[in-house]
RNA sequence: UCCCCGGUAGCUCAGUCGGUAGAGCAGGUGGCUGUUAACCACCCUGUCGCUGGUUCGAGUCCGGCCCGGGGAGCCA
């Protein structure tokens, strides 16, 4: 297609930005490809910074008037695409050890005075509104990086303890497992959908009963613990709350661990594992976009991160929290009382202020919790433990299960739901059952928490929120 | 969904008491430089979110709507 161009000869041979700057000798010959980021352009020399995403920081590109296309080089602008021949030698100048003297520069992909990003701080905000663009900013550069390392490590954490790891299904028809609002999917004809007495009859739809996209895979993750002990799942989960926080996506992605012959105890000592492996991991192999996130997003980021490595996980009941609460006499905004829910700057005082750390907070009252969560001794309270860190409140939550066939129906009915539409997941407690735990992590609230990045729409490559589907 | 704040050039923002719109960056032209978000000079850039109203006159004051941000609720 193009005879003997630069970009043919180069396809073999490509060097990635990452390898090139960790180049341990100069090297008379080699190709990069990627996106100007800056440049600095005169009549007898000039320097392009190119970006591949492979890393955080650019090559430097050092060209001269010795090549033919000397001219129409110097005219490109920001976030031109380039394919670039030529010597790697150490810098000269002070900020940046590498660069490239090009022999040959081809423009794979010119840019115009159109292209929005510049070589300057954008917000967030505009930055989100050109969804498409922003991964080859700096920090979005950074933010999916970090979404893809972590995403590995939370598989690596699993693998290595012997998880397996189950693809719970996107489409259910559980409708009542109480976790929020879901999203309808249907082939009916939503202008005339067929009606028995007036209702939609949903029995002449696709799956012959009415269904939604998951709000969580829980309860077919407690049948697979069922049968392979331990098991995991990493997948999007869907909640159609009209809720517009930096906290809430409509699309996120959850990870649910669930171990067979577990109590709440091991349970807490999973997440605890957990929850340090991956910020070591981030910190052991994400340490040039951490670096920017702690000086540009968060400062203390990496303090934070070290702090919670080597931090002892301590464990409160609720009714010890609620008692230490009485007792600081801090005065709150919503009131602290015995059954009532925790609110976020409750649990933020008991992590920063009570403990200052990261701390379990276990037994709940059983009014305020899932009814699959197990009912403890005291008829009163259950096996629930929420996870509070500094900065953030709860981080994951999680419990033992019921594993009680007839104490399980009975919480059912109290809560309204109906037994028999659940039966599939009761006859785990007929056949076989046996005590079992697990808990829920928001992948999203992870990364927040790991690069300081404080809206979850900045943590997601294409966010879907009320209103907005876009990209 | 509720409460608070905001919307001015491509981007970030200023705009006094209501008097007819401005800076930096980006873009263009030229100069200069082993440069580092380079620098210097000149040039270009506007439906002041939309819509009604008050006024001789509205970016500025008032109502409605749209969009964005923060907080709350719900939760992960």
């Amino acid at each position: 297609m193009f005879p003997n161009s630069l970009e043919e000869r180069c396809i073999m041979e490509r060097t990635s930005v990452t390898t090139v700057l960790r180049a341990e000798s100069p090297a008379e010959s080699l190709c990069v490809k990627g996106w100007v980021r800056t440049l600095r352009t005169g009549k007898d020399i000039a320097f392009f910074a190119l970006n591949d995403g492979s890393c955080f920081a650019s090559l430097q590109v050092v060209v001269t008037p010795q090549l033919s296309n000397y001219e129409e080089l110097i005219k490109i602008g920001t976030g031109a695409c380039l394919c670039v021949e030529g010597t790697l030698v150490e810098s000269p100048a002070s900020g940046q050890r590498w660069e490239i003297h090009a022999r040959a520069v081809e423009i794979l992909g010119p840019t115009d005075a159109d292209y929005p990003l510049q070589k300057k701080r954008h917000s967030l905000e505009f930055l989100r509104s050109i969804a498409h663009l922003r991964p080859r900013s700096n920090t979005f550069g950074a933010v999916f990086r970090m979404r893809s390392a972590l995403s590995f490590a939370v598989h690596r954490f699993f693998q290595e303890r012997g998880f397996m790891y189950v693809h719970t299904p996107i489409i259910t028809a559980n409708d009542c497992e109480g976790a929020g609002e879901m999203f309808r999917v249907s082939t009916l004809d939503a202008e005339t959908p067929p009606r028995v007495d007036g209702k939609i009859d949903w029995t002449q739809d696709f799956f012959g009963e009415k269904t939604g996209l998951t709000v969580s895979g829980q309860l077919q993750g407690e049948l697979f613990a069922t049968a392979f002990s331990d098991i995991y799942t990493f997948g999007p989960t869907f909640r159609a709350e009209n809720s517009n926080t930096s906290r809430h996506a409509a699309e996120f992605w959850m990870i649910e661990p669930e171990i067979a012959f577990a109590d709440l105890a091991d349970d807490c000592r999973l997440a605890e594992d957990f929850l340090r492996y991956l910020v070591t991991y981030a910190l052991e192999h994400c340490g040039e976009d951490l670096s920017f996130f702690n000086e540009r997003i968060e400062s203390g980021l990496i303090e934070k991160l070290e702090s919670l490595a080597n931090a002892r996980f301590e464990t409160l009941t609720y009714s010890d929290a609620v008692s230490r609460l009485l007792a600081s006499g801090e005065s709150f905004q919503f009131p602290v009382q015995w059954g009532l829910d925790l609110q976020s700057e409750h649990e933020r005082y008991l992590t920063e202020k009570v403990i200052g750390g990261p701390v379990f907070v276990t037994d709940y009252p059983a009014e305020i919790k899932a009814f699959y969560m197990r009912l403890n001794e005291d008829e009163k309270t259950v096996a629930a433990m929420d996870l509070l860190v500094p900065r953030v409140g709860e981080i994951i939550g999680g419990s033992q299960r019921e594993e009680r066939l007839e104490i399980l129906i009975q919480r059912m009915k109290q809560v309204g739901i109906v037994p028999e539409s659940l039966g599939w997941y009761l006859d785990i407690r007929r056949w076989g059952s046996c005590s079992h735990a697990g808990f829920g992590l928001g992948f999203e609230r992870l990364l927040m928490y790991i690069t300081g990045m404080e809206n979850i729409r900045d943590v997601i490559p294409f966010p879907r929120t009320p209103g907005h589907a876009r990209f």
